[in-house]
DNA sequence: CGTGTCACG
DNA sequence: ACGTACGTGACACGT
């Protein structure tokens, strides 16, 4: 007996879309084609085979007209158009079987159920086969017989039925399906039924007579209201019976030998999925031809021959390449491949002087080689450039070109096994996606952006790494003590005024026995408790002393648990600590700073603020570059905003002025309230503001916010027709664009969802802000780092906090630091209003403030 | 491992 | 009617 799986694809479709839809925000891929019915989809198809092992597959579509709808035309009314994001989808559905190897059919005027009905049928008439059927339709239960079975899909899992287990559940045969639904109805198709009888009446009165036509023969002993309903409807009754048997009858050419399953066309699939991202199915999709490895392993650098353009990729026994050592190399140019062993590759390096190299995070290799090497092409800077995986680990971005290779992680969790095969591996990708990647960066036009800041800026950040900021523990150690102190008497206070012992720094408990047990007030509930942030928990601080309680107990744990006792851990052996950058990893550009952060060391509050003083010179000075309004003058410049640009120019208190501006008073009459007023005004514009926002930050109502907003609109026209554009350019083009050509795609702007929208439009107004600002200060990163080495100095790049940059310094060069900061900083970019940056020096980072 | 909270620009 | 300011990382809790 040979196996032949129909399925419903229609059916599929629809059950896959709407399963994620309703949430409002459905996925997408990168370019933001919805995929979400298609991933449900590939998902179901994979799982019917895995499952059922079919010899013959044929998947099922509806398409064009539909017989029935052109005789009963209320058939399917009232239904929802499919939405465009499903039917946009649909084609490609029919390109994901072709790619699997699997046959579909479709035929104008006839739905998927009457083609299954009919390929069913065929397949009855030759003993050679057997059938099943896979859908949610009940209706093509009617199709089980003794050589065809349905799997009906439930919501989770399906029921399989057969002749028999249909019979015992259901009471009836299965072709009674049709005068089930002739009694019944069914809504979701707009069949009428006979009005006022269900499914359990229908099941009892097929079940007593068989058959609706038996059931009208006997009419007389049906008694009551049943007997009147049915007479009523009779003519519905006989035309839903109509409408609800499928057609077995579609003229099809069907040809079993051409509904054989053999398996996937790989390469097919492969782009497919690539396409579509759909990355977790790209696992599976087995190589057509598994790649030898072919790889010569070095023991003598004699044996190595290269040609004049290499790849090398570094493997390290930590993802933290400040904590790891070097387990070996790959290298590969365009006839080999090599492995080097950990003893060999600091001399291979002699040997790659002057040839053209490649690499995959050149910064890990130039921290774990700590020595010069040129190479101008980072495969995980264009990698990020273009918007594809960039993560430490290589594996997610091979994967995402198709290439199956164990994670980063669990090749470390197996001790690295088959450490040569995997290396090597890693560096031929490397070498083969050079060239796909210059392509992208040329196509997405971010050549410039790669060459002229990203490249450069990897060799500034692997310095700044690997001179570390010296950490003196000691220096926090009354602080600790006070800490330490404090918090234990808080939290017995905090015992003491709620009465209980419990977990303070667990939100859960806290917002129990504060809003539960003492009652204070109706905090908003979320998830698993009541809401117990600073916000929330200040509105409440007249109400009971134990609220200034808990807001300080939280800055004090917080404070130890993160900073006093967190950071010291970090301290390697020189007694610095070397954080890593992230230069591969924010939407906007920026970067960021982990293991540890240092880009969000305490700094707004007095006595948190004094964390910065454990950070000290490893030579004499910490000297502290600050761009003035680094985003706010970049607002002035790409809105062209007359006003904004006039305010810089004349180098004015940018808050005051606004202030003076929106009250209409002199800047001299600008209070201290006014003028944070403003400066929240002002932020808020860049992050595109709500009223609600706004008032929520401002402690105003809604309606005031408004007012504010309003009258800086109209102070500022240039800046509201900077966000309206920029927001309609992002509509239209899905992305943004940072000053110097960075882009970042904004998907939410073309998602179903409001909100999602609306977060997207934020996002459209603020990235080309945060990201030229990023743009800038990573070219002034560059120029400072080269001009620090043309003048020979001593003196350190160290840290880079988004508008700061931080140097260890030499005492007698911090005239000439002074001059090549402004002059770096300040003239990296002509904007058309002035760039201006304040230094200052201390004995640590504290004080350089 | 996700969630809540809070540190920074 | 709904939800409500951009970009990050670390820690603790609790499932």
């Amino acid at each position: 007996m040979k196996k032949v799986v129909l399925v419903d694809g229609n059916n599929l479709l629809f059950r896959s879309y709407y399963a994620t839809a309703y949430s409002g925000s459905i996925m997408r891929n990168s370019s933001g084609f919805p995929t979400n019915a298609l991933y449900g989809f590939t998902g179901m198809i994979n799982k019917i085979i895995a499952e059922e092992n079919p010899e013959y597959m044929v998947v099922a579509f509806d398409i064009g007209k539909n017989f029935r709808k052109e005789k009963f035309d209320f058939y399917k009314e009232g239904r929802h158009e499919t939405p465009d994001e499903l039917k946009m989808q649909m084609p490609l559905a029919r390109d994901i079987l072709k790619a699997m190897g699997i046959a579909y059919v479709e035929m104008e005027p006839y739905e998927a159920d009457d083609i299954i009905g009919t390929i069913s049928k065929i397949a009855e008439a030759d003993p050679e086969y057997y059938t099943l059927i896979v859908s949610s339709d009940k209706d093509l239960l009617q199709l089980i017989s003794f050589e065809t079975e349905v799997k009906l899909l439930k919501q989770t899992g399906y029921i399989r039925y057969n002749a028999e287990t249909f019979k015992n559940d259901w009471g009836i045969d299965p072709i009674k399906i049709i005068d089930l639904k002739a009694l019944m109805g069914d809504a979701s198709d707009n069949i009428p039924g006979v009005k006022g009888i269900g499914e359990k009446t229908a099941l009892k009165l097929l079940q007593e007579y068989g058959s609706l036509d038996n059931i009208y023969a006997n009419i007389d002993k049906i008694k009551g209201k049943n007997q009147e309903k049915l007479i009523n409807d009779k003519d519905n009754a006989y035309m839903s019976y109509e409408i609800a048997t499928i057609y077995r009858e579609v003229p099809l050419n069907v040809d079993f030998e051409s509904y054989k399953y053999n398996g996937p066309k790989t390469l097919e699939l492969q782009n497919l999925f690539e396409k579509l991202e759909f990355y977790s199915f790209l696992k599976n999709v087995k190589t057509e031809t598994v790649k030898e490895n072919k790889y010569t392993v070095i023991s003598d650098l004699k044996d190595l021959k290269l040609n004049d353009e290499v790849a090398f990729y570094l493997e390290c026994d930590d993802i933290n390449y400040h904590l790891g050592k070097i387990l070996g190399m790959g290298l590969t140019d365009k006839d080999n491949t090599y492995f080097i062993p950990e003893n060999l590759v600091k001399d291979t390096f002699g040997l790659l002087k002057n040839k053209k190299l490649i690499t995959y995070d050149l910064k890990k290799s130039l921290v774990l080689l700590n020595t010069d090497i040129k190479c101008d092409f980072d495969l995980m800077v264009a990698s990020y450039l273009v918007d594809m995986p960039a993560s430490l680990d290589i594996a997610p971005l091979m994967l995402a070109m198709g290439e199956n290779i164990v994670g980063y992680d669990e090749f470390k969790k197996n001790k690295f096994n088959d450490l040569e095969n995997i290396i090597t591996l890693k560096s031929r990708f490397i070498f083969e996606q050079k060239e796909n990647f210059q392509d992208k960066l040329k196509k997405e036009e971010q050549e410039d952006i790669f060459n002229k800041i990203e490249m450069p800026l990897i060799y500034v950040l692997a310095d700044m790494e690997q001179n570390g900021f010296k950490f003196e523990d000691n220096a926090l150690d009354t602080m600790r003590a006070e800490v330490d102190a404090k918090i234990k008497t808080i939290t017995e206070e905090i015992y003491e005024m709620s009465g209980e012992v419990f977990n303070v720094a667990s939100p859960k408990q806290m917002g129990i026995v504060l809003f539960e047990h003492m009652g204070i007030g109706k905090s908003k509930k979320i998830n698993r408790g009541y809401k117990t942030d600073v916000k929330t928990l200040q509105k409440y601080v007249d109400k009971h002393p134990i609220i200034n309680k808990v807001l300080e107990y939280r800055n004090l744990y917080k404070l130890k648990s993160t900073y006093l006792d967190g950071l010291k851990d970090f301290v390697l052996s020189d007694g610095k600590i070397h954080t890593i950058f992230n230069q591969t990893l924010t939407r906007t550009g920026r970067l960021s700073s982990s293991e540890p952060n240092l880009q969000n060391i305490p700094a707004r509050e007095e006595y948190g603020k004094q964390v910065r003083m454990a950070f000290v010179p490893s030579k004499d000075l910490i000297v502290s570059a600050d761009y003035s309004q680094i985003e706010l003058r970049i607002l002035a410049h790409i809105s062209g905003s007359k006003e904004l640009i006039q305010a810089f120019v004349n180098d004015e208190d940018i808050h005051t002025r606004v202030a003076a501006d929106i009250h209409g008073i002199k800047e001299s009459e600008v209070t201290k309230h006014m003028r944070s007023m403003a400066k929240a005004v002002i932020f808020g514009i860049v992050y595109g503001i709500s009223g609600f926002g706004l008032g929520e930050n401002l402690n105003i109502s809604k309606s005031e916010a408004n007012k504010f907003i309003e009258k800086y609109y109209e102070l500022y026209p240039g800046v509201k027709n900077y966000m309206d554009n920029i927001v309609k350019s992002a509509y239209e083009t899905g992305e943004v664009k940072t000053m110097f050509g960075r882009v970042r795609k904004i998907k939410e702007l073309k998602d179903a969802n409001y909100h999602m929208r609306t977060m997207g439009e934020r996002m459209a107004l603020n990235t080309p802000i945060q990201g030229s600002s990023a743009d800038i200060m990573k070219m002034a990163m560059i120029e400072v780092y080269n001009k620090i080495k043309e003048n020979n100095l001593e003196s350190k790049l160290i840290l880079q906090v988004h508008d700061e940059i931080i140097i260890d310094a030499k005492e007698e060069e911090i005239p000439v630091l002074k001059t090549i900061l402004k002059d770096a900083m300040e003239n990296v970019v002509k904007l058309s209003v002035p760039l201006k940056i304040e230094i200052n020096t201390g004995v640590n980072w504290f004080d350089a403030k």
